[in-house]
RNA sequence: GCCCGGGUGGUGAAAUUGGUAUACACGAGAGACUUAAAAUCUCUUGGCCGCAAGGCCGUGCGGGUUCAAGUCCCGCCCCGGGCACCA
């Protein structure tokens, strides 16, 4: 049996098989175990995939497929991210529907990805741009609306003077806007903001329960959340008009604040600024303002500040302690002002001798504070009630002090903040509220959703920083859910993480136009067992997504309160110049031509056998030629095919490889996985002949990495049924125990000979034969033995003085 | 600066978690087939010394633990990713 490999004709063949028969349709119950293993869904750009896309892609259907046949019910879906400013520029400079855009882009995507065989039930597909979609979105925020968790702040946003819209953090790049690389300034705007920070504790708490996470994803989430425990403490402006309250880690150095600073944000820096300072302080806080955090932060040589003219009681000392302004203090983070303990603090040292404040040491054990400050722990010092206390008991102490006085509390403070969730921007979806003069916010009644996106002229922004929505009048105008007379819609719309922070769960349910998810449906399918895609989204996106589930969990929309089972990121595909891949470096490599020129399972068995799954490595379309040779020497077995029973050696390689295969996809460990099939073919091939019920287990646990060939090659020899509805191969204990193996002796742990013995050889006889080998005799002639050590099956090292 | 990865042949990498370092693949070289080339097949391919048998060295660098270290410990250097004046 010959087959010609025409992996076109081939690959075409299959995928229109498997459509016709519809193996891929996924059912809702069925008495099979469930999986649910999901891709992070792409953005549809315009440019297309490149081949490092689909890595991730690949990876999971080789799971999928290996889980069908392990006889589990997969569902294994894909969708399209598809809101977002891309879109959105390109309507505003073609003067077309973004719509339009969009539904281009995923049509190139959706072929691509159809090119590379995958095992999506394409009849799940999703889109969160589809107004039957984002109904959905636009639920979740009025059930968060309802509860207390979205509110209007009017706060200093990103703003990008180029794109007129204002940015959100996630947004920039190193103070830029990341889309035109305009500098972004500082400009206060109405948002609508998620209280996540209500969730902090619980979204820390609960990543100890991921078990099956990468640590180091949950690492970069705990610091993200960045809890850190301390006290409130309030100062007192010294003529006792205003309350200060900072927060502070270390509440035992209170006896050392000999100033405090504010962010240049802060509500009371110009209610405390005295006449004299006034001109000075508008003039350092307009030009703080200019900067974006980034850019603050980021100044690293040198802190810059101003003094207020106003002096506060520091509340144990009762000292006068002047009060500054510095940028270096952020308005979001703690309550933005600090105590500054500079004896203790090096960025409170560094800027009280800039200024020459006063360095009061409160704590022994460094050595001179006038030199550098101490940041370690020790005995208080000039300290009151706190002096011979060690820094754990201080700190103990003053809580109590703290609480007695009512001067503070213990407190626990969080580095994430509150999300803001509006954008000013059509391509996203609409915040369903409507603004009514008598009644104010007022939300969209739940019937009335989707508030569907509205046809506009002009995509350009408003430059008012408004929402191009905002020149809709007979969109934005509306009647009073409530009251019925005249009111607005809100414009801003949502931004793109909100689509993705549920989308998940539509899969399970994505015709369904009366609850977000079936009970049912969800019960059975929840939570996602896998979870597969890029590290970027490690903090953002996962924990997005974690707290939209613990709020769908709290009202009672999903029985579990995690969404995503098991974690694995997946490393990036470089250029073949070692660079990221993008249209600037001129090193994007199209899968449509290496899919065209070496076939869907080369580019396949390549991407998986390039390395590590999660590392990033460098494309090399020479290496994909080995991956074409492997599947082609795989092809060129069938005319090896006999009756006959395979030799010891092959049923021994073929079960130890039907074992590591499973193994290795069970831990996305894919290069291994095909060296070991590699090995395996190499060896048929060298013996010349293999038994064809061997021949065919060998292609069951090769289908997964190369599916449309290993079709082929069943159908060639007479099997009628998909390899993917038939049975993953289970391995013969029995076949892959080695009988022989080679001994390994060393003399003072160097190797000096191998001798193959059977493989249960005993501790006695292995020594045995070692001392008694002739080239062994050599090395220990005439020397004392001193001790000879034996690992069973493995060696006999024999230490000798 | 802090946190998380990583450093192994000409290249991508493997190593059962302390037990034969370099599996598998690419590239390179030689040979077979061919009028020739391509394709395919076979062999060689870490370095040094040696005609050979064989020996010595060798997993970023320097120490250490151990019968035995790519793997563990201590101290450095470099590369990648993330966070960054976090009070």
């Amino acid at each position: 049996m010959k087959i010609e490999y025409n992996h076109k004709k081939i690959e075409e063949k299959w995928k229109k098989k498997w459509e016709k028969t519809g193996i891929y349709k996924v059912d809702d119950k069925n008495d099979k175990p469930k999986y649910y293993i999901l891709d992070m869904f792409p953005y549809p750009s315009g440019e297309g995939l490149h081949v490092g896309h689909p890595k991730g892609y690949i990876a999971t259907d080789i799971f999928a497929r290996m889980k069908m046949m392990q006889g589990f019910n997969v569902l294994h879906p894909m969708g399209w991210d598809a809101f977002g400013l891309p879109a959105e520029n390109y309507a505003i400079k073609n003067k077309v529907h973004p719509k339009l855009a969009t539904d281009k882009n995923v049509a190139t995507y959706k072929r691509q990805l159809e090119m590379l065989g995958f095992s999506y039930d394409w009849e799940r597909e999703i889109n969160t741009t589809d107004p039957e979609f984002y109904k959905w979105t636009q639920w979740i925020f009025l059930k968060m609306f309802e509860r207390g968790l979205a509110y209007e702040s009017n706060e200093p946003i990103n703003w990008c003077p180029s794109c007129k819209t204002g940015l959100a953090n996630e947004d920039l790049e190193d103070g830029r806007c990341e889309r035109c690389g305009s500098e972004i300034e500082r400009v206060p705007m109405r948002q609508w903001v998620l209280k996540i920070t209500d969730y902090a504790d619980r979204l820390l708490n609960d990543i100890d329960k991921l078990e099956d996470w990468e640590e180091s994803i949950k690492e970069q989430q705990r610091n993200w959340i960045g809890r850190s425990e301390g006290a409130r403490v309030n100062f007192q402006h010294r003529d006792g008009t205003e309350n200060i309250e900072v927060f502070t880690t270390r509440p035992d150095t209170l006896f050392g604040a000999t100033y405090m600073v504010l962010a240049p944000e802060h509500k009371l820096v110009s209610t405390l600024t005295t006449k004299e300072q006034k001109k000075t302080v508008q003039e350092y806080i307009k030009n703080a303002a200019k900067k974006s955090n980034l850019e603050r932060t980021e100044l690293q040589k040198e802190k810059t500040g101003v003094f207020t003219g106003a002096y506060a009681i520091n509340p144990v000392s009762g000292k006068e302690i002047p009060i500054w302004i510095a940028d270096y203090v952020l308005a979001g983070y703690g309550t933005g002002a600090i105590m500054s303990v500079p004896a203790h603090d090096e960025r409170d040292w560094e800027f009280a001798k800039k200024y020459g404040l006063d360095i009061v040491e409160v704590v022994l054990g460094g050595e001179d504070v006038d030199q550098e400050a101490f940041c370690g722990e020790g005995t208080n010092v000039n300290s009151g009630f706190l002096n011979t206390l060690e820094t754990a008991d201080a700190k103990e102490k003053m809580f109590k002090w703290l609480e007695e006085k009512k001067r503070g509390e213990k407190a626990v403070n969080y580095k994430l903040e509150d999300w803001v969730f509006s954008r000013q921007r059509y391509w996203g979806e609409p915040i369903p509220l409507v603004h009514c003069a008598k009644c104010g916010v007022v939300p969209v009644p739940e019937k009335e959703l989707p508030v569907v996106l509205p046809d506009v002229e002009n995509y350009e922004p408003t430059g008012t920083g408004e929402s191009p929505l905002a020149a809709i009048e007979e969109w934005v105008n509306t009647k009073c859910p409530k009251c019925l007379g005249e009111a607005k819609r809100e414009t801003n719309t949502m931004p793109q993480w909100a689509g993705s922070s549920w989308y998940y769960l539509r899969y399970i349910d994505p015709k369904n136009d009366k609850e977000l998810v079936s009970k049912e449906k969800e019960s059975y399918w929840s939570p996602v067992d896998f979870y597969v895609g890029g590290a970027e989204h490690a903090t953002r996106h996962l924990i997005y997504a974690r707290f939209w589930h613990k709020f769908l969990f709290d009202i009672g929309a999903v029985a579990y309160d995690e969404p995503f089972k098991r974690l694995q990121h997946v490393g990036l595909i470089q250029g073949e110049d070692n660079r990221k891949m993008s249209k600037r470096w001129g090193n994007v490599i199209n899968p449509d031509e290496i899919v065209d020129a070496h076939g869907a399972d080369s580019m396949r068995v390549y991407e998986m056998f390039m390395g590590p799954f999660s590392q990033a490595a460098s494309w090399s379309t020479n290496g994909l030629v080995g991956a074409r040779k492997f599947i082609e020497k795989s092809i060129s077995i069938t005319e090896k095919v006999t009756e006959e029973e395979s030799s010891e050696e092959i049923k021994n390689l073929l079960h130890k490889t039907i074992k590591k295969v499973a193994e290795d996809i069970e831990d996305f460990k894919f290069n291994t996985a095909i060296s070991q099939m590699m090995i395996l073919v190499n060896k048929i091939t060298e013996i010349g002949s293999v038994n064809k019920k061997d021949y065919l287990l060998f292609i069951s646990v090769l289908a997964p990495f190369a599916p449309h060939i290993c079709e082929e090659i069943r159908e060639k020899l007479g099997e009628t049924v998909s390899v993917f509805e038939s049975d993953w191969p289970k391995y013969d204990p029995e076949l892959i125990i080695d009988k022989k193996i080679n001994l390994v002796i060393q003399v003072n742990g160097k190797l000096r000979e191998t001798i193959e013995v059977e493989a249960d050889i005993q501790e006695e006889e292995a020594k045995k034969i070692a001392t008694e080998n002739e080239t062994i005799q050599k090395w220990i002639e005439g020397k004392e033995i001193v001790k000879t050590i034996f690992v069973k099956g493995k060696l006999v090292n024999i230490v000798v003085k």
